[in-house]
DNA sequence: AAATAAACGAGACGGTACGTCCCGTCTTAGA
DNA sequence: TCTAAGACGGGACGTACCGTCTCGTTTATTT
């Protein structure tokens, strides 16, 4: 007597291999044209077996969200010791990577993703403005004197990702010296 | 002589029935459940007409965005005299708006839209961000003292709805005392 | 070790409803009018399972003719005794047949059908003039001394069954008096 | 003050360009690949022209094959001096004819369009087993001594055409041997 | 060990929508 | 008033995926 089940136990192996199809999948021809079948055939992998785990494929894209599988580290913004200039200097790159793909997708492709889902939708949320990333970016100004102390850098932080996201919307070209007069729009102009 | 071409001329009716039926439909169950099928049916008229004239259904409800049959002018910030007040009950307006649709659609479906075509983001971006509104509403701000002379407003504007898109994206809701905070965080607090 | 393949089988159900439904479509309505979305609908099966089995309409209809759906037993000429007799009758009999249908489509329509698709062709080929039915009616009839030993019986049936499609192409009406003359014609006249 | 109609009349220009390109189209791709708008880009010519002077298709086919512009008139049986030799050879002609086309197409094209349309039926019958051809060389047989003075022309002619359109549909090759059969099937032996 | 039962690959099924082709009718401007 | 050009509502085409449902095989427990 006992509640454990009988039978085999979820294969870790059609897991992983459904994610990593999924996020090469999404990289190469973004969220629109990702397709279940699609999924499973390139995981090698049976449309039940992803059927039984997830409910739809937002739920796939929000899982390799989840475990970094599709934007990857360097969308942290780096610290090299100006705020200001780092953070122009990360939107760039986040274009940059945006724009790696076929067509332009990366970016737009996640905000695809989370038009469409709302737990792809949170984890965008967190994996750009809070779990780190610009907060703590923020805060590390703050600490170095460059920002007000009470500068409202979740407020700030949610701003700057929002601007980006809406240049991506918008297919804007990232100049430079555009994302520098957003930059010191939302932080105020370097202190003396 | 003449460069007149022979022939019957586009229907103004069907295209005013396409559109129509699109922003019906798109207001009834998004963006993602319009289809080319459902539009023609709903407006009366055949799918090859409407292919003759649009390319695909993200070009159909941009032209419906250009038209301003999606988004309402009560989207426009109102001016009661403070700009801060104005915009913290816009921004409530805005989600209001949005919740309205089955689910809680609109806004996130436009955001689908205009993740999905180049076209509809351009108009997005201008709709909210440039063409008036939101950035006349700051001039208003200035004129009347209660704003920097100098203050960046459109990269604020700008700021402000990206800031409303991730909202939306990540489907936070939108009480009073976070939209209070973020417009704080971007025009600094009231001056004495 | 085995070579079967795993996963679902082939639907004999869905086999069925289809030829059932191609043949009542097709008597009622003739081959031009058979569409693949009409035989989907009138057997309550979706069209990619029509597609996954069938490359054309031509196919199923050739099955059908395979599985005799299509021309009737009493296609075969009868045996009372008289080849000649017998034969004139029969003729009478498939005209008959063929206009029973609307306008009069039946045996056009398996011309058309035939003409359209080489299986129909042979399979018509062999339903009407080979299988038995003609060529084993002459066969009685030089068993009954009432034809040479040596007619060459497969020519014969042949050359009776293309008159015939001759005539249902030309929609020259079958009178009895032509009948029996195509058919002395090529029988020869009753011996002594 | 007349009985004569006003504006211009028929343009023999575009009723001559209509048949001329269906004979070519007919020949190139078949009857069922033959369309309304083909014909009419093929021939400069606008859609309403067509309709205006014929109800489908197959009435165009129809008037092709009455000014014999779709078989042409190596269609007659030779007269080399042996009835039964001169129609062997020609079935094998007929043939070569038919298979000339892309794929084997021109007789079964003219049989589908027979079976579509019965215009082109009459007219084929016309054409091939009564307006002279296939009966005047017969009749020639008949005064050379070849043929019974009472043999039945008009039914020998028919059903050795239907023999032929039944190999035709049937995708028989022809081989010399087989036609040799029939012929003599249907007009008997050699006479000493 | 045997029995049991879940997970797996494969893939057939009823559907919906796609984007294209042609139908036959119609509207317009030019000759 | 006939013509070329071509837009229109409509219907069918053949394809791509959807999400559900068998199949037969493989594997891990539990008797």
């Amino acid at each position: 007597m006992s509640a454990h089940r009988q039978g085999p136990v979820r294969s870790e192996a059609a897991r992983v291999a459904v994610l990593e199809a999924t996020a090469r999948l999404f990289a190469a021809r973004g969220y629109d044209h990702l397709t279940m079948e699609g999924i499973a055939v390139e995981a090698s992998v049976s449309k039940q077996t992803i059927y039984r785990w997830w409910p739809s494929k937002g739920a796939i894209v929000a899982d390799c969200l989840l475990e970094g599988r599709l934007l990857v580290d360097s969308l942290a913004p780096p610290d090299n010791g100006d705020v200001r200039a780092d953070l122009v200097g990360w939107i760039g790159e986040v274009f940059g990577v945006a724009e790696r793909a076929v067509g332009e997708t990366l970016l737009q492709s996640v905000i695809a993703a989370a038009a469409d889902n709302p737990d792809v939708g949170q984890r965008l949320h967190d994996a750009l403005a809070v779990e780190g990333s610009v907060i703590d970016r923020l805060q590390l100004g703050i600490d170095a004197g460059q920002l007000a102390a009470d500068a409202p850098i979740d407020e700030l932080a949610e701003a700057l990702v929002g601007a980006l996201i809406l240049r991506a919307l918008s297919r804007k070209p990232a100049e430079p010296e555009s994302a520098r007069r957003l930059v010191n729009a939302l932080l105020g102009p370097t202190p003396a």
